[in-house]
DNA sequence: TTCCATGCAAACACTTTGCACCGTG
DNA sequence: CACGGTGCAAAGTGTTTGCATGGAA
């Protein structure tokens, strides 16, 4: 929390109950949706506000404490930044979610600097897939 | 077109206008959300609804003839499946996107299996990040 | 003639915004 | 006590669905 404090000071901005209360819940979470973490907070204090989440998210991200990644088509998920910086593995099938750490992507990274003159930001990528388990799609329809 | 009419065959689907012009605006405009494609369609023949290009996107990934990728925050974008496979790179400053082979990631996607029990799918992903030009970031924040 | 496909409009899911009030600094 | 933050409600996007009609096979 102190760390959240000093932040928004640095940045000039206020530090609040709400703003607590969601890095703390997406801290517990680790990989959560702007809903989950209001229902996460609801359950531990009074009901705050969905704009405020999604205010509060912004904020965060911009504070350099949580990031987001796409793990469906649908909505992004959030992540506490204290976790190291990883990537994410969907699984199209059971939906498993595996985080694996950049140094896999080494290389990969080097050469798409050097042949693309392109900086990737690993902390934001989702890859998807199919994990083992789920192996065999299904054939035609 | 000939492709698309056996396909459908092959799934018992029916041959309609419709998707032979969804398809070929797909086709000529490289990438492009389901909102860009009714556009496209509509410079060439007459209006056809927005629910039916969602459906007929959705009908020809499901017959392999387009893919779709997440290239912003905001809408998924189609592009068709007779370019080669491949993923993409999009600056979060210009927005320029960049399409390269899958085989820069053939390392990363054998350690991912073996190590991680994961098959990705290449031709769904999307890389964002910065490119060159657009190198720095501000600090902190 | 049979169903699949389409158009239309309404419903949905997720996100953003305007504004008045609240509370931190 | 000034001004940034919050709650609330309404509006915005992007997408999906139910249903009656239309048209491919």
């Amino acid at each position: 929390m102190s760390d959240l404090s000093e932040r928004l000071r640095e940045h000039g901005l206020r530090r609040t109950p709400q703003r607590e209360l969601i890095l703390a819940a997406v801290d517990r979470l680790g990989h959560a949706t702007p809903d989950e973490v209001l229902a996460e907070v609801r359950t531990r204090s009074e009901a705050i506000n969905i704009s405020t989440v999604y205010r509060t998210l912004e904020t965060l991200e911009e504070l350099g404490l949580v990031r987001h990644a796409h793990l469906s088509d649908r909505a992004p998920t959030y992540h506490s930044v204290v976790d190291h910086e990883h990537f994410h593995l969907v699984c199209r099938n059971c939906h498993r979610i595996v985080s694996v750490g950049p140094d896999v992507l080494a290389d990969v990274l080097a050469r798409l600097r050097d042949e693309h003159g392109f900086v990737a930001d690993v902390g934001h990528l989702t890859m998807f897939g199919r994990c083992v388990e789920c192996a065999e799609p299904e054939e035609e329809t």
